[in-house]
DNA sequence: TGTTGACTTAGACAAAGTCCAAGTTAGGAT
DNA sequence: ATCCTAACTTGGACTTTGTCTAAGTCAACA
């Protein structure tokens, strides 16, 4: 985490104390929380951080390619710290518990030519939809 | 659409003016409206209808199946008639735009037993992003 | 240590969706 | 044909999620 401190830095980005916390909050794996649970996240270590500065600083993230927005439902969107590993997500329909997985191939290579309306195709996100061990029971 | 509306009325649901006007505004190929277009629509045809009757609505066909839920971005939710055969979207990056798709294969093969983590998973929901031919110019 | 432009803040605003009490009506019963 | 009533619709209040702005603050450089 560090690292995208630094990195931060290396743009001309100041570093305050809001963002060190923003980041730090959103770090590990299967990480995808929304902008109010980051909100909530962040004030337990810095009590008067605003919910807009949250907002900015995930939008810095995600444009700076170190965050990754997800909108696996209909509601708030998630920030996803893992970025710099492709993987796509499994939805638990029940509880809504969201895992990183790893599909085998290119999603993107299923789309054939004639499929593609002369888009210029870049990315695929897959969502895997069923019902977690919990919420088989 | 007769068809949508005999099954709507054989599982005892009354045949409103209402539901019968959200039901001719939802019918098409490549049809993905927000809530608030097929209000607009809606209203065009019968002006008295209200926002709630709208969201009513489209919560009973998509719980019935007959009409899918779309979230290919972070804001208002789509709603697709086309759910009768399994597609997928691309999205353009520019204008948003949305096509249906149908990519080979089943996208569910692609992940393993092992990254399923227990869950017992039923779809796969892609979607394609790039630039439309007009946003490419 | 001072300066300054980038950053943060509170709160207003907007967009998307849910909920409710009161009024209306589709369709079976008479 | 008319009545009855549970199902449906309505307007508006309310919630959630996200954006924007003007005024105050402060990190980083000199
Ligand atoms: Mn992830
Ligand atoms: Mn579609
Ligand atoms: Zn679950
Ligand atoms: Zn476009």
């Amino acid at each position: 985490m560090n690292d995208l401190l630094e990195r931060l830095r290396g743009r001309g980005w100041r570093l305050t104390s809001q963002r060190r916390v923003v980041a730090e909050v959103l770090d590990g794996e299967h990480v995808h929380l929304t902008a109010d649970q980051v909100h909530a996240r962040a004030v337990a270590r810095l009590p008067e951080i605003s919910r807009a500065t949250v907002y900015n600083t995930l939008g810095e993230l995600v444009a700076l390619g170190e965050v990754l927005e997800v909108a696996t439902d209909g509601r708030a969107r998630r920030y996803d710290p893992n970025a710099h590993r492709a993987h796509q997500h499994l939805v638990c329909s029940g509880c809504g518990a969201i895992r990183d997985v790893h599909p085998q191939g290119d999603p993107l290579a299923a789309l054939p030519a004639a499929e593609r309306f002369g888009f210029a195709v870049t990315t695929a996100e897959v969502t895997y939809r069923g019902l977690c061990p919990d919420c088989r029971a």
